[in-house]
DNA sequence: GCCTAATCGAGACGGTACGTCGGGTCTTTGG
DNA sequence: CCAAAGACCCGACGTACCGTCTCGATTAGGC
């Protein structure tokens, strides 16, 4: 085994430009939004040449995605105790994401992207769908485990009730903050837990 | 009232011209999608001038607008006779607008752009979104004429209701099809709707 | 003989028109110069529609060619007693056009124009070079009845004679003036006659 | 010493894009004249983006002087022996410079557009004018030398001798070929050069 | 006193070139 | 081998004029 790939020859890549070009790109991208941004200011900002910003990553698109995956890893499933505190706290979570300026500029953007592009997609589906549907699915085995969940029938009915549910939190939070425009208030945000609640729990 | 402005001085805008350059939009949009779409390309498959274009749309944003927006005029709310039916309904045809690739390539980057442009919006919502939440009003109006669903207590929790279902059924269905990349089927349309309707008839 | 062309059918041609592009022409010259004069801009001026100017010169060239022709129609040879005196007058009257900042603007751009353009160096010969040619020819006549030049050999020696001094003088009072940029002073004017003198009369 | 500024960071210009660029514009106001060359197809003719074009001539007209300066570096005042042998050489290589196609299309546009561009007319001085007037300064040098000119009585005199004969030397072969359209066959420049040097030798 | 026909203004039309900008690559010097 | 700098090719941008066209509205003769 080749284990360490850490001893390279020459000159070893600096690990500050990677923190200040991810930096660099979510202050533009907060500042100037998805279409304002471009390569060579990120590389201004963050103090590099184009090139070393292209040696990491081979496209605009791979580097935002980077860029805003931070972002999503704070995410964080906690267990509140019961099914509805859990829900509400997923959301919030997600909604205070949506209000970032950043993420905001990003996220739909990306999202555009990726649907022409494949390899964004699984890009963007590791760094950012990925860890919001894992809250999902460990908030369905806490409620399981109270008891105020039943059990899984089967692995896929599982797993096609677990994308359902993620769609429909993800697309109605997206929807209205980013398209609507409106906050996800307190109080919409109980509403919409209701909403989602009793189908769940009847 | 005003006086019909029909009468103007100098040459007319060639109507005709106005209909090739959003069909050839539109083609342009399912073809190469957003990120490929370029005025000047546009102009060349409408047999056009770029001048023309610009005339009549400021950017691409605007063009694409006018351009998707006639795709969401055949939407339509038809009293099938029971709130479930109705639901289907709409869910299946607003995925039958996401499956074309027209308004695929073009909803997300619209909506991103959106974001930031404040016109671009009001055009996105008047166009776009409006028609759309039409449709979830005629809906809940039917239902509350058969007796399914209870009457308004007061003007502003019913927009409020009107609000959340409409973000929920628009942001689930675009985020299953457009982000998640998974289509709409008919199980997956029946499992939604029962999501949907429960909390509304219990 | 079908003489009068004048009297046609239909509204006739406006002749305020044709003086208010002419002298639109002449002042968008002298202020922006050949290069920055636009046909949408002497229209402009004139107050007149772009296609009212088309219908009555082909191109910016030959407009250019008449706007500017009327000002060597001023052009006279008055027969001053003596060669050298006659010399002068003629030197000094070209040169005073060309401190116009109109004739400045054109000559030299027309001329350009005119060497790949048969059909305008036609049109710039008959309404610019051959007027000012003439005053040479007529020039020579006099001095010929004044016995102070020989009389022609031969009709084609004397028209030598007259391409050649002709040129000298046009070409030398518009390089001058227009490419070293220097001012035809009354000093240079007699520098220049004696030169010219010398050789005719000696 | 100013230090030479060889040693720069980032890439160098290419040299090769330079030579590219000045004949491919000489080969396109060959074939296309002053008024059909563009910077667009300048650039493909020389195999070069137009960024590059850009980088260094800001405009047009400072590209066409310096590709045709070097045209006029092929001037040489070679001594004859004889005050009218040096003058005809000098007519006969004026005359050769403006037979050929590069220079007939550019002089007279160059001129034109310097008449009102102070720049402009400052880089065609030094690359055109210049070149040209040295040689009437030597070969009048010359003719000093042998004894066939009077010696200076001033420099401010011998200045303004010298750009006499310089406008007219350059200001009727132009006029003659550039304007009359004729040649400046072997018998035009024997006369002309009679013209010229009687005044001078009487 | 209409009719006919060419003119007028206005301004949209298809084109072509402009000069600029951003993307992504390549080639230097220097660490 | 990497980094900074900046030149490179490419392609799209949005604008400016070009010269042509289509409008509705005039403005003369000729009947």
């Amino acid at each position: 085994m080749t284990e360490p790939p850490t001893a390279r020859k020459g000159r070893p890549r600096s690990a500050d430009a990677d923190r200040a070009i991810l930096a660099a790109t979510r202050a533009a991208l907060a500042e100037l939004g998805w279409g304002g941004l471009t390569m060579g200011d990120v590389a201004t900002r963050a103090g590099v040449a184009k090139t070393t910003l292209y040696r990491r990553w081979p496209s605009k698109n791979e580097l935002v995605v980077d860029a805003v995956a931070v972002l999503f890893d704070e995410l964080a499933m906690a267990d509140l105790g019961s099914l509805r505190a859990d829900i509400e706290a997923v959301v919030r979570q997600f909604a205070g994401l949506l209000a970032q300026p950043e993420s905001q500029a990003a996220l739909l953007a990306l999202f555009a992207e990726a649907s022409r592009d494949p390899a964004l997609r699984l890009r963007v589906r590791e760094s950012i769908i990925d860890p919001q549907k894992e809250l999902v699915r460990l908030g369905r085995a806490a409620a399981q485990a109270r008891g105020e969940l039943a059990a899984d029938t089967s692995p896929e009915a599982a797993c096609e009730d677990i994308d359902i549910i993620f769609d429909t939190i993800a697309g109605a939070v997206e929807h209205r903050m980013l398209v609507s425009g409106e906050p996800a208030s307190p109080a919409w945000i109980s509403r919409f837990t209701t909403l989602l609640l009793t189908p769940l729990t009847s």
